[in-house]
DNA sequence: TTGTTTACTTACTAATAAGTAAGTAATTTT
DNA sequence: AAAATTACTTACTTATTAGTAAGTAAACAA
């Protein structure tokens, strides 16, 4: 026998790259156990439907970003902001992948609505961080931006989810350079 | 009989819907038949394979665009970027659909390579629209921002097309936000 | 050492998908 | 009026999907 949780760890790990690279809706329990030399049962074993295991994958996610948060919350404005876009590119490194609140937001429709909800619960998580970042950034003089918080925060989860997906059509140099304008427009 | 090509259009314009809504890989020969009032082997008759179809819904749109550049070209920056902003944000008011561009990009792995061609196609149309577009507005003066204009219109392709998809999990005004922050940062 | 739980496999079902071959009725062309 | 084309329908195939029921071998607990 495996160690307790070794299967169902890749079960996870391998469902975040299938769904960031081709989608809920497109994710099959027979390429999972296809890639992990497992039966289509066995996957049914630790997920016994395709929402738990789609509502594990963004739950995981969000704690992993929670994790990120407390970790970061030490550093600078820009240092913060400069991490944060330095760990979103890294999905264009592997195989063009997107990131997962960009994924659900397309796939919304189709997502069963334990799905629906955390996505949007992701999603408040992020912008909501970028909101204060912005704030306390420019209330501190590090940033520069007309307009409320929100907005701007607004735009830069979307420009760079966005940003991602476009990646994938016109290069990655459509990316990079998203990163440097809203860098550049956030310049005291 | 009905008249030439009544149906075919009804496909085309059924299926621009349902990639906007599903996406690609969701949308299904059977809901469109269903929904039409014919038989699965009538949406055969007129595309002969889901390829063909996705590549005339992409095909199509890439020429209504191609009609608005002209329609739209003795208007002012302002005047242009307005009407952009405006006829985008209709995708909300109609079940929260989404762009074709974005609803390409996200699904881009699981598309025939005919369609990601054409996808590309229509993504460096619009941004190259928008690249003329920030360059001559800012030269004129309408338009103020730093650095390249390519740049800038990445940010704007990405934050429309993101904000769209992310208006699905936590509101329109979550869009609204951003068209605003965008004519915000832009002003002079 | 016996019984139970864990982590699977084997073998299946029911639903849905794209796609096809053959037939039909109305329209259009010759 | 006859022949051909158009726009379908009926009836089917093959492939893939999520999901399940029953069995099994190893590990662990009593």
């Amino acid at each position: 026998m495996k160690a307790r949780t070794e299967t169902k760890e890749k079960i996870v790990e391998l469902g975040t790259d299938l769904m960031k690279s081709i989608g809920y809706p497109s994710l099959s329990y027979h390429q999972i156990s296809c890639k992990l030399g497992i039966k289509n049962a066995a996957v049914h074993y630790h997920f016994p439907s395709k929402e738990s295991l789609g509502l594990e994958i963004l739950t995981d996610a969000i704690i992993s970003f929670e994790e990120v948060i407390f970790n970061v919350s030490g550093l600078g404005s820009w240092e913060k902001l400069d991490l944060f876009f330095k760990n979103y590119r890294r999905h264009l490194e592997s195989n063009n992948k997107i990131c997962l609140i960009g994924a659900s937001a397309s796939d919304y429709q189709e997502l069963p609505e334990s799905m629906q909800t955390a996505a949007t619960e992701y999603l408040v998580l992020v912008k909501g961080w970028f909101v204060e970042l912005l704030d306390k950034g420019r209330k501190e003089g590090n940033f520069h931006f007309k307009g409320e918080p929100e907005n701007k925060a607004a735009v830069i989860v979307s420009a760079l989810a966005g940003g991602l997906q476009q990646a994938r059509l016109i290069g990655n140099a459509h990316f990079d350079g998203i990163v440097n304008q809203l860098k550049e427009d956030l310049k005291p």
